[in-house]
DNA sequence: TCCAGCCACTGACCCGCAGTCAGTGAATGT
DNA sequence: ACATTCACTGACTGCGGGTCAGTGGCTGGA
């Protein structure tokens, strides 16, 4: 009966149109400010069409999470980790997640605004359940890479892949975060001159901190300058050829 | 003339009791869920007195954060750091932060959504400069400790004391986050068993992340984790046996 | 002692928006 | 041709943040 899957495709559709105008609308007004309203003339549909696809405002934002952690897993793909060793693949997505950062500002601040369960707290399962298997995906993918690493004995065996990913997770989400908040209030308030983030290069703690990282997960034995950091450079530079050693 | 005295501490008074009954309020319901009538009605005042005091919602929010992070500041002190070394006293203040996370759980909740800037963006400027002085307070006092260690030899000094003061904060605060968050899932939503979250123990990653971020600041003669300064430098001290790069 | 002015305080009211639901009509099935 | 279904609509409701004209008690002066 193929009536019933041009419905099941019509109504993806109108969904994804609602997805997308919420888009536009919430990365332009943040999640407060943001109106039903204004999302339904953007999609072209009513406010109740809305409540046909979604639960809550809470839903859509979510959804809205979701989709920014698949955009976010494939552009960790697009780096082609696998291509280099264990260490080199950590450096490629963290240099990714930089980019993402930058070029993904909004989104990357609404992943941000997950951490905070008060967001996610009164979302409906079947929207919460996606969320967290989008979130899994991306931080399972990272793990593979440190699993990898840790199995050929380049990492060290001492911390699982779990924990060494949810340590790389908040310390660069963290920095990342911090950069992102610091340089926004350059634009719209005065940072205090004696304020801990004027004084603090955040690019620069960033490359630090992967490296550090790296550092910590290779084990001592086997050499650890495999992929020492090419420097930070002028943005742009992310995917520049770099010398890939092979053995 | 006592009067205008008196009337002034009356005034400072009638504030506090708005605070301390929209901390009751806020605790309990969260940001979005709490009601200005509930606060006023627990402060014992009209809704309308509440906004001779504050100037929206997020206001006194933004107040209940800045007196978290007044009391985080007061239980650091009560740790005493400067009787021991620089490393004791990051010791004793990393275990009081993940004591404070523990005890003061909602006050905790409260002071990392404050790292989400759409919180904070809309608060009156006066509001927002207690907070910011207040965190600047907290983090300039971990710093102290940092630069003594510095400044003594205990640390390497290839990092600054702020750089190392915010890889400390986001690190600790981004893995107490989760823990809270993994642990409050356990209460109220199933939390999947293949969810990185529920392989990864906390506390053993708090303390682990610690001794790890203290052995990253505490020199060393033989090289040890290097933080690569941003500028590219010429690899000097890499350990034995290690490869070389092509070209 | 009385009065005028001040001001902290009140709570009824306004308004905008999340969320609802009875109604509509087009597509589908018989 | 008719019945049924169902995606969709948009006027409506309730709630809660925010307002403001009004009130009464304190104060300082006469």
């Amino acid at each position: 009966m193929g009536i019933l899957e041009r419905k099941e495709r019509e109504k993806q559709m109108r969904r994804d149109t609602i997805v997308r105008a919420a888009e536009g609308v919430f990365f332009e007004k943040g999640l407060r400010a943001a109106t039903l309203e204004e999302v339904a003339d953007k999609a072209e549909v009513s406010k109740g069409t809305i409540y046909l696809y979604f639960a809550s405002k809470e839903d859509i934002y979510c959804a809205l999470i979701t989709r920014g952690l698949r955009l976010l897993l494939e552009t960790f793909r697009e780096t082609k980790p696998e291509e280099v060793g264990p260490a080199g693949a950590l450096k490629r997505l963290g240099s990714a997640y930089l980019e993402f950062s930058r070029r993904q500002s909004y989104l990357f601040r609404m992943l941000s605004a997950a951490e905070n369960p008060s967001v996610t707290e009164n979302v409906s399962p079947a929207i919460f359940s996606e969320l967290e298997d989008a979130s899994n995906n991306v931080l399972g993918y990272v793990a593979t890479f440190v699993q990898k690493g840790i199995d050929s004995g380049t990492f060290r065996s001492d911390v699982t892949a779990h924990e060494a990913v949810v340590l790389f997770w908040v310390s660069l989400s963290g920095i990342l975060n911090l950069r992102q908040r610091s340089s926004t209030f350059k634009g719209t308030r005065a940072l205090k001159a004696d304020s801990i983030f004027a004084s603090v290069d955040f690019d620069s703690l960033y490359s630090k901190c992967q490296a550090y990282l790296l550092d910590l997960l290779v084990s001592r034995k086997t050499g650890s300058a495999e992929w020492r950091s090419p420097a930070r450079k002028p943005k742009g530079a992310v995917k520049q050829a770099r010398v890939v050693r092979k053995r």
